[in-house]
DNA sequence: ATCATTTGACCCCG
DNA sequence: CGGGGTCAAATGAT
């Protein structure tokens, strides 16, 4: 048991760190987006991680809200990682990857929403049963952000080096110029519908693109109808504050 | 030929 | 009953 709460401890430090770094690349110096990205990619990959151990030891992940909502029975299972990934143009879409390789098995139109909902798996899911899936939407009102959310845990490998004693990053994770170079791909395949949404031709002061995570009450959904599901970041919330407090 | 995306149908849960 | 999620067959790309 200690082990396992070694290696989240160990986990949590490196989110930190991360954290803290990405915050300060993209308050300060807006020169570095793939940098930015790759943190923000390494960053959900390692909440993903994070939050499935505390999942295991019914020490951190079980909790109340903070109105009293006792949520933590059985109804633990998949971890959700919401994260908010804007991109300044269609055209210079990045390749959200976190280090893994998905496969597309859905897309479904959600009610309220402008936009079609894509499912992904892990392609590995018959290989090496890695059960890890991904969200990938886009705003309602914004067609340059992607709402991402993670859930499950990788098991395949590549995905993760838990070590235990040597934190160190994925390096498999290729970023910058990848995924094909087809004009106007979306990162995932995500494509709008016919929407004039074309004006991109800012001089000088491409704001690139910059990750943001959600903590909890950083997203109001705007023109109501969002339906803002997101049970477990309250959890996750609580989490981060705990281990800043702890550490 | 193999693999990934596409698209509609099916299923499950609220 | 409906929305949301997954499956599965067909189709396209490599």
């Amino acid at each position: 048991m200690e082990d396992a709460a070694a290696t989240l401890a160990t986990e949590l430090d490196g989110l930190l760190a991360m954290a803290r770094e990405l915050e300060a690349r993209v308050d300060g110096d807006q020169g570095a987006p793939g940098a930015a990205r790759e943190l923000c990619s390494a960053l959900a990959a390692s909440v993903d991680r994070a939050v499935r151990l505390a999942g295991r030891g019914r020490n951190a992940g079980a909790r109340a809200g903070v109105n009293g909502q006792l949520r933590s029975g059985r109804k633990a299972a998949a971890a959700k990682v919401r994260t908010q990934v804007r991109v300044a143009s269609m055209q210079d879409l990045g390749p959200l990857d976190d280090g893994m390789s998905w496969r597309k098995y859905g897309q479904k139109g959600i009610l309220g929403a402008t936009y079609p909902r894509s499912y992904f798996r892990c392609t590995h899911r018959h290989t090496q049963g890695c059960a890890a899936t991904k969200q990938v939407q886009r705003a309602t009102a914004d067609p340059l952000l992607f709402d991402v959310v993670y859930v499950g845990a990788h098991t395949c490998a590549g995905a993760a080096v838990l070590g235990g004693t040597e934190q160190q990053l994925p390096p498999p994770a290729a970023f910058g110029q990848e995924q094909q170079s087809p004009p106007a791909a979306a990162p995932e395949g995500v494509q709008l519908p016919a929407e004039p949404v074309t004006p991109f031709s800012f001089p000088s002061s491409p704001a690139s693109s910059w990750c943001q995570l959600t903590g909890s009450y950083g997203y109001a959904a705007p023109g109501g109808g969002l339906g803002v599901d997101m049970e477990l970041e309250g959890q996750l919330d609580e989490l981060f504050l705990h281990m800043s407090e702890f550490f």
